[in-house]
DNA sequence: GGTGTGACGCAGG
DNA sequence: CCCTGCGCCACAC
């Protein structure tokens, strides 16, 4: 009973807060996990590596602002797509685009 | 039940 | 920029 969300209801929580991440802003794993309430970054990561394909998984990444490792070229090719600011080859500059989730006053 | 692993995070050196 | 250690937690063996 007080368990905090199994697997497949996670699973859901997750994707579902990663679909609503905005074009050009992104969360880190802990943000998702600290916005969701439950679980942590390397649980979002574990959701991620394993049912992450079907949702914008670019807007998810490291709290340093690395993009994935072995998907910079997708990643890349988002990114300038959506305009998401970017900080040298490799990096999303988290000052920017980082997103905190629907919050009782505004994103931005 | 112990041990290893990882799309993590952070402090240190 | 690199690497190491430690905390974290779900999962596979």
């Amino acid at each position: 009973m007080g368990r905090v969300k199994d697997g497949e209801e996670y699973v859901e929580l997750v994707l579902g807060l990663v679909e609503r991440i905005p074009a050009g802003r992104v969360m880190t794993y802990g943000d998702v996990a600290e916005y969701l309430g439950a679980g942590g970054p390397r649980q979002v990561g574990r959701v991620m590596s394993l049912q992450g394909g079907g949702v914008p998984w670019w807007r998810v990444i490291r709290a340093d602002g690395r993009m994935l490792p072995g998907h910079e070229a997708r990643a890349r090719a988002a990114y300038a797509r959506e305009g998401t600011p970017l900080r040298g080859e490799d990096r999303v500059d988290l000052r920017r685009a980082r997103w905190e989730g629907l919050l009782p006053g505004d994103e931005r």
